[in-house]
DNA sequence: CGCTGTAGATATACGCCGTATATTAACCAC
DNA sequence: GTGGTTAATATACGGCGTATATCTACAGCG
């Protein structure tokens, strides 16, 4: 047994994946200033420049995170009255946040270019047209919508609301209700 | 004269106000990534620590320059009627976003603490209550306000909408209709 | 005027960061 | 086996935030 240690040197057996968990894990522990390329190699066992064949450099990296924070997104059920599909939608974004709060503001600086966030943005899309809203009006109200949900949660997350929960959870109800009859009032035009 | 530069080593020249200065002008010509305590003392002509007697550390840094960049905002004309005035503020923090797209999302990671936050967040309220919005909504809606107006700033100003100028206008023309129909609905009841 | 305490700056150094470059070791096809 | 390729390591560089120690110009006081 030449190899005692699980990787030899040429050996293949990191992947991007791998390299992803091992970030989004360290990201969670101990926060997003703790992800460097060091620390995300140490916890895998692995030396910093193994980490660039998968993912490029730092900012592939958060680009995968990233990635990853839209994947943990609830699947959607367009079976349920699209109320209620928005609602879960809301409150999956909200524990997405709360779990990656400041991974969560990197979503603010990309713009929806991986397959993944395309099918986040299609999911919504796709809720909107079941709701009635007029074609031309949905990729607007579409945007509008991501980013009030996106800019709710990553305030939340971050303490930006500093208030007690139950005033936090007022602003929630509000946009939900604001949000709902605005559909509402677009789908009957 | 024995101080032939215009700083000796125990004058007292230098100031918080002033370093806030050349910090905002370096993010603004070179970006968020260029700020740096080397980066700002140097434009400066002055030791990185000389910083450390002004603004604390890194992060009274940056703080400092949320706290400029509320100071940016245009001022309210409560002479005017609150439909223009919120348009005003939208199209003020529009310009803001714009102007330092990455400092504008540590407004996201930073509570309401300080005086020009406190005095911001007042200005909204008041617009509110001069719309006729009942008292008890006035907090919770101007938390949504604020969130929906940075979130839109924030991702216009990072590229996260990546379509063109006239996409990125109807968002806006559909959040502020969705606004102030709510407001009015709010001030009716 | 000289003395001294102190405030405001510098000098130096440490450990961490991202990553460019060069090298090495395991595997594959022939 | 042997050569080529792939996936890892080793090393090094410049920049970062900042802790610590030092220095120096001034203020207050006799």
């Amino acid at each position: 047994m030449k190899t005692p240690a699980r990787r030899g040197r040429g050996t293949r057996g990191l992947s991007r994946d791998e390299v992803l968990d091992a970030t989004l894990d360290l990201a969670e522990e101990r926060g997003l200033d703790a992800v460097s390329m060091r620390g995300v190699a140490d916890r895998l066992g692995v030396t910093p420049m193994a980490l660039y064949r998968y993912v490029g450099d730092k900012q592939g990296l958060l680009d995968g995170l990233v990635e990853r924070l839209i994947t943990e997104l609830p699947d959607d059920d367009p079976g349920l009255p699209w109320q209620d599909r928005l609602r879960a939608l809301g409150a999956g974004i909200r524990e997405v946040a709360r779990r990656h709060p400041q991974v969560f503001l990197l979503l603010f600086m990309r713009p929806t270019v991986t397959e993944e966030a395309r099918r986040a943005r299609d999911t919504v899309q796709a809720l909107l047209r079941s709701a009635g809203v007029p074609e031309d009006v949905v990729p607007p109200l579409q945007r509008l919508l991501d980013t009030i949900g996106m800019g709710l949660a990553a305030s939340e997350a971050n303490g930006r609301f500093s208030g007690d929960a139950a005033d936090v959870d007022r602003v929630y109800d509000l946009a939900e209700d604001l949000l709902l009859t605005a559909i509402e009032r677009y789908a009957r035009e």
